[in-house]
DNA sequence: GCAACTACCTACTCTGGAGTAAGGCTACGG
DNA sequence: CCGTAGCCTTACTCCAGAGTAGGTAGTTGC
């Protein structure tokens, strides 16, 4: 749980707001992860935070602008993850796996990013729905970008062509599901869980009960 | 929406309790499915149902139990639906493109029910997250049991037996995720969402490329 | 007709928590 | 060593909304 690694014990004092807002925000996304969007207070992130409540107003704002920017701050850690471990070069099944290796180790590494990304921003009614939706889109976004490459590099069926997106959220989506899944049942790891959804999405279940089974390319390090 | 038609505009008088709580859950419903759990207030539902707050106290208890009220009642609505829609006998091809129908029908003609369930429900915290999990571990293992007779029946490939409950988790998820990416995409019909996530889960993606397509038996009415 | 019961309402209480007013302390430039 | 700017706090205000007290009006049974 990276985040909390160097979160204050004794109140420190007078640091330099960039530093604030940095413990401001971790301890945001802790507690929005615990208690989701509204059961959180602020008084709570304040204290976890060790800092007082009038400061978060300071710099963060209200309660609504404090989690957007929670939001924004952690997918945009995500997709970075992501989109870097993507090689560009590869063919489409390698770059998916490497995505999917890349999101799954994130979602490891950042349990609370996760939690807050995934289950506590789709409860629709405050505005900051829009940065959520703005962030999943732009995964489906890529995910289809991945897909399609994969169409017009090898001349794609037309069921696959028309559908691209919606492949793609079936995709991100079963990631999504997936990911939650494996925070009950923490002893696979990352490698392990994305191979499994690579394995279904790739080959399809009909083609796993005959045994069939993709692999990773030997060249990967 | 089929859920509001039997709304009382004017005030109705005297009513059985029985109906009432039926027009409560209802309201209560709606309410949740727009606004999520915490913003939901129990004046709004009380109004949308055409009822004195009291009398939903009185009657369904707690704002807690309300919602567990609604959501148990809910999955199990779309448990049944989905249970309905499979046929026995059949190749477990065929069962689970009945399940996929049967799920996005139901998706389909109660928005609001899916939304209460899919979205609201996640966000932990409350003591009704017990009821939400129970539904959802439900609909992952009888995903699971489909998935794995057709392992038994066929002598199923290594990785896919031992990750059934995971691959359930999967599908479910891609289910779920796909169901919202049609909430914002209207324009397609049950049976043709039900057909892509059929596609991409039985052939694989790899398939899809080639352009294969998986078509339901002719049997089918 | 009257007891007992059910359906139902108005009009509160009270608490959690968002957001703020007002000022104190430290550092640093001059 | 004084002013100004930035860091930081205590101690509030205020309101939405959960939950309730207490009472009225039909209805049913005898």
């Amino acid at each position: 749980m990276s985040l909390a690694k160097d979160r204050p014990t004794t109140r420190t004092k007078r640091l330099p707001r960039e530093v604030r807002e940095r413990q401001i925000l971790d301890a945001a996304v802790t507690v929005f992860s615990q208690h989701g969007y509204h059961a959180a207070s602020m008084d709570e992130i304040s204290e976890v935070a060790g800092i007082s409540k009038p400061m978060i107003y300071a710099y963060l704002g209200a309660k609504e602008e404090l989690f957007a920017a929670c939001i924004h701050r952690e997918a945009t850690r995500m997709l970075t993850a992501v989109v870097g471990g993507i090689e560009a070069g590869q063919p489409p099944d390698v770059q998916l796996w490497h995505g999917l290796r890349s999101f799954f180790g994130f979602v490891g590494e950042y349990r609370e990013s996760w939690r807050v990304l995934h289950r506590q921003s789709l409860t629709q009614g405050g505005p900051f729905t829009a940065e959520v939706m703005s962030m999943r889109q732009r995964a489906i976004t890529l995910v289809a970008a991945v897909l399609m490459r994969t169409g017009s590099d090898e001349g794609i069926g037309e069921a696959a062509s028309q559908s691209g997106e919606a492949l793609a959220a079936a995709l991100v989506g079963a990631g999504e599901s997936l990911a939650d899944w494996w925070l009950d049942h923490p002893e696979e790891t990352a490698g392990a869980i994305a191979s499994r959804l690579m394995n279904l999405v790739w080959l399809g279940f009909g083609n796993l009960v005959e045994g069939k089974v993709w692999r990773p390319p030997p060249s990967q390090k």
